[in-house]
DNA sequence: CTGTTAGCGCTTTCAT
DNA sequence: ATGAAAGCGCTAACAG
């Protein structure tokens, strides 16, 4: 049947493999994947002699079957949800890169109610991936234990301590909410407070109660003023509220959300700086001249780096103590505080 | 040296495998592999046995492995770039879920001035790939040979007819240039101007040129304003010369950079409505109320199901005449025109 | 329907 | 430094 000759009408163009080259450079398959295996114990004769050979065949080494006996891929899989909010997708990208640059490969998978964390976990397990990245909701607790036993590393972005035994990158939000409160204040507002969705998100609830505790400490009265999603939509929505309320100076846990409130505010007759708005993660709309937002930069690119670090050590120690890297914030000023 | 028992203090936890599953269930590996392979002739009953057995002892396929039997992997190289324009966000997550939802597993690789579309897609190929969708830069030509000669199938989106014999999906550009200028007109424009990045995309310069013969059609003098890349940036900075050309009807071809436009035209004095606006994709800013922008919805969720209509029909049938697919649009009337 | 056998393409001991 | 041989986990072909 397995027709070794193409006949002009056959399919299935045939594959160079090692073995071709073997035996076009005159030596064995062994030499060939040493040849192409860094720091492999070949001379440097016989490397170039298979180097020629490959180039002409055009042969490419098989990741799929190098894997199989290595146990492990170069796969790693990066669950995300919320692309919608444009910080998600710089994040995305910058992990994407970031893996690249480090010769991983990223299985994108977004997540949704279809498509809920665990089932796509448990999908990226067929194939043997050297890692989980996920910015999305948190999995249930069975997935990681299902990944440990795999031996497959997790590393949690911006989620909660409720996994002490997960390495994480967080971004320093008790310090924004601490200075986002002092900045408004400093910026003339009398009356805060913060929007965000408390159950939301772990660092939307952090970003808020650092907040709250400051304006206590100051001796101030702050409402929370509760969405139910950090979006755009919740944040216009939630603006008529922080006009009734008097509010003159607002903290919004993210800029997709204080774009919304900006908006909001404008409608009900409150914008053009009446109401101190400062935001947090300074995506591309922040410094856009319709909104021109005070924000807190959230460096995505450390941070990717941050947690490719953590992966790459957790691989190579896996019984290593979990580990939590801070992401540091700096306030950007513009003109909405 | 490997230890087939773990002592406690053991790395590599020892994976399980259709063996085990084969010897628990009291079958042959076959019927494992058969139990877990859709329309395999397996009786109920074994199928069963399989099941539990392999659900008490944790088993998972190796897709890995069972690729290289296939020859061919449930990966698809996903090669995009620009993901700072929030379109492009959108289609790449679209894609993204439509490939899961055929049981693809999207391979994310984000192009730049390092890793340019050639060699990103060299990499794929050793993943043996069942596709490769491209948004990005149109990639040299030695690639398509390439992939042609591993039977590796490329998808285009939005990309020229310098590549006849490679499938496609564009959008219906020639239709929305032609639009925006009735709908400029018909919202009292009398002077009409498109901006557009002309060496940039391929749909760029084919929505500008249709709208240019639209205007020339009904005996309009209208400039093309050229701009380096069709961003915010770029559009914002181009809004002068709009209002010193006298201006009061424009089309961006996209929103990213009709957003830009708005908030220069604003800045210069010309905003709120003074010029009519036009963009095109609807990109979530689009109905921001700091925009609401008329524009053309670019139905991502139909063009990812073309785009792997394509994939999926091309790979059954590799040597089929490549095919094209418009994706339809919609004009989306808001206040900026 | 089921088991046996023979690989898929690569890497890795183990000798030499 | 190099080659022979065994094997990674799975599936397809062939008998029965």
């Amino acid at each position: 049947m397995r027709p070794r000759e193409g006949n002009g009408a056959s399919r299935e163009p045939r594959r160079v493999t090692s073995f071709d080259v073997a035996r076009a450079a005159g030596v064995s398959r062994a030499a060939v994947s040493r040849a192409f295996t860094p720091d492999a114990s070949v001379s440097e004769k016989t490397r170039q002699k298979v180097y020629q050979a490959a180039k002409e065949l055009g042969y490419r080494v098989n990741y799929l079957a190098r894997s199989l006996t290595n146990k492990r891929s170069d796969f790693v899989g990066l669950v995300a949800a919320g692309l919608d909010n444009p910080f998600r997708t710089q994040q995305l990208e910058h992990l994407a890169r970031a893996l690249i640059a480090r010769n991983y490969r990223p299985i994108l998978l977004p997540t949704s109610k279809e498509a809920d964390s665990a089932t796509v976990i448990g999908q990226l397990l067929h194939y043997a991936v050297s890692g989980v990245i996920i910015t999305s909701d948190a999995p249930p607790s069975h997935i990681f234990e299902e990944c440990a036993a795999e031996g497959v590393p997790i590393v949690l972005i911006n989620k909660g301590e409720d996994f002490p035994f997960v390495d994480r990158v967080v971004s320093d939000d008790r310090m924004s909410g601490y200075i986002a409160a002092d900045h408004l204040l400093e910026a003339g507002a009398k009356r805060l407070a913060v929007v965000a969705g408390a159950a939301v998100s772990y660092s939307s609830r952090r970003r808020a109660e650092a907040f709250l505790a400051r304006c206590q400490m100051l001796g101030i009265e702050a409402p929370l003023v509760p969405v139910a999603i950090n979006d755009y939509r919740h944040g216009h929505d939630a603006a008529p509220a922080l006009v009734d309320l008097g509010i003159d100076g607002v903290f919004c846990v993210n800029d997709y959300m204080a774009c919304g409130v900006l908006d909001g505010l404008a409608k009900a007759g409150r914008g053009g700086g009446a109401v101190r708005v400062v935001g947090h993660d300074d995506i591309p709309q922040a410094s856009w001249s319709a909104y021109e937002l005070t924000t807190f930069l959230q460096p995505c690119d450390v941070q990717a780096e941050q947690v490719i670090d953590l992966l790459v050590s957790r691989i190579s120690e896996p019984d290593a103590v979990a580990r939590v890297e801070f992401t540091p914030v700096t306030l950007i000023k513009r003109r909405s505080a």
